[in-house]
DNA sequence: CATGAATGAGCTTTCATTCAT
DNA sequence: TATGAATGAAAGCTCATTCAT
């Protein structure tokens, strides 16, 4: 699936049966068109990243999730690009109703609700501040991400200029937003460790 | 120009004939190519950012410059809509080095240039935390408030259940750097009014 | 194939795919450009003219093969007019090594090749004047009969008025041709069948 | 004049109004198209080439006349490419009836008249053969010429091979022409000097 | 089921021609 | 008379989609 690094528009059908090893006719069997192909491989994204983020380890304080959730979009990026930017530009659908449309909005938003959750819980445990929107910070590291992930050749050609590589610009985005919502007063029931206890 | 919302790939020259009421060849006669009339307009839209950018008070701590210069990119976005996504999508372009293209780029490092220069001195003026990389910081900043201004349509049906504008995205998103960024510990030389004396 | 009597320039891709009746886009399933067509059918127009030099008796002398190599191609002409043309029009290609290209500049460099070989002979056999140069004879005499076959109708309008007709003036063409080369001179070895014996 | 040699559909009217310094507005005050503009520019030239067959020395045997005239036409090829070319191509004119046609076609028809003559007073005077055509001839002679001035790029490739060059063909051509139709018979009227003493 | 030939709408671009000034 | 901005038809070409086999 990595042709869809290129964006939809620049991936034609002839490109999308070549890699599948079909004739472009036999697309059509499985396919209405080239938007439900685009659905159907943005749904598949949507549900490894799914599978992904069920597996962020329970036994942390919020903070702590929030950590390895941004690690583990960067690592869904990194490891399944053509994934990463098919789910990505899906974002653009307009989601006129259908059921193709409701599964995949459906999805997102679960995916969203890891990040909420997560921010939910670390201000009930005290590692995350407790005057912050859970809801607009979610969206808001969510996007800092897609930029790491997208950096337009523009950014690309500033990074080369100062030495910057896109990793580091990923280290310096999650230090920003952790120190940004992380709670700096001490307290008694800042980790789950000591709660369990 | 509000067209260029759709992006390069979709706006053809039939839209952009129609929008300035002209025959499609009298483009022509003003543009070399489609390229050129993009280039054209990101150049124009780089400049109307670089003077709102100029006009942000001097006579500020570097923190306070950040505030003023993330809120004029804002109001960029929401005066010229249109030449706010001209600049956003030109971004894309490969620069190969016509001298349309030279161009835009050496305005858009000015403008980057800008957010660079005031994290230095808020660095300086004790105003912001001494252990940031000024140039990542930029990169984060800008592009965070680029996704505060294209909210996808998944996004934009999140925040419509939730009852969250973009204005106040846009509020969380800067609380969130400015939190992140300012230095917290007390200096006697935080004020440039103090400094004057 | 008649349609490229009008010239490359001339005919259009719809022309084209009227003339085949097919749909305009059908012609780019089987052709990369307008100029592969161009190639391809000059590709086969040579080809046909070279099976057809080839057919040419090989027990004549020199000058008997030149006198049937020009009527063969008049024959080629009249019997493929279209092929004829496409043929005719190739000579101004480019010829920038695409392997089309290089393939066609092969064979018409072996059609060329016919009538050198004949001239040669005719000098060998003494049917032909030893003081001619071959090469520049050869593309004098295919030149001349490219003028017979590709009329101007300012000529067209000459030859009307003086009731001279095509045929007319391809003979008149060769007996100028055939005059100005054959040896005057007796000599015992004129003949191929004198040789035989 | 030169850009004609690019052939009629290789010239935009831009190009005609660049090089005759005006706006290309202006052309159509002067002329109804530019077809016309062309017309104009054969027309010229054409009285250019007459002026020049003029100005070839009557005191000489026709077939000297006739080596003279082809001399001239090649001059005219050599010092004034541009409206050569326009000469030339103006050939495939349809001429329907318009009075620059008409004027067009009595000034090419008085060229070919010029050659005719030649020939006829050869054959009178004895240089030339009496059992041609000087119709034929004539229109086989000067398409002769036209070929030595319009060398296709495959046939340039193969002079090149053999190092033959466009001077060298014209001789070749121009011999080739002469020695077949010169009378080679002795007799006493064949000079001009001869008859007027 | 699978194919790929065929389609035609739509793309960017060129250019002869018109016309208000 | 001279201009050049404006036009729109037509060019070559691409590509999502259909359909007979």
């Amino acid at each position: 699936m990595l042709f869809f690094s290129k964006g939809y528009e620049n991936v034609s059908m002839n490109d999308i049966a070549q890699e599948a090893e079909m004739a472009r006719g036999t697309l059509y069997q499985y396919f209405k068109n080239k938007n439900d192909i685009y659905a159907a491989i943005a749904i598949h994204a949507a549900e490894i990243l799914a599978e992904m983020f069920k597996e962020v380890a329970l036994d942390q304080t919020g903070i702590e999730k929030i950590r390895s959730l941004s690690m583990t979009y960067y690592q869904f990026y990194k490891k399944h690009t053509g994934y990463y930017q098919a789910y990505y530009h899906s974002g653009v659908f307009d989601y006129h109703s259908t059921p193709q449309m409701e599964k995949l909005k459906k999805i997102r938003k679960m995916n969203y609700q890891f990040v909420v959750k997560a921010l939910k819980e670390g201000i009930a445990d005290g590692t995350i501040r407790n005057d912050i929107d859970p809801i607009a910070t979610t969206l808001i590291m969510l996007s800092m991400s897609n930029n790491v992930n997208n950096i337009i050749p523009v950014t690309q050609m500033y990074m080369d200029e100062y030495g910057l590589t896109q990793d580091e610009l990923f280290e310096s985005n999650l230090e920003l937003v952790l120190r940004s919502i992380e709670n700096g007063e001490k307290h008694p029931n800042n980790s789950k460790d000591r709660r369990i206890i």
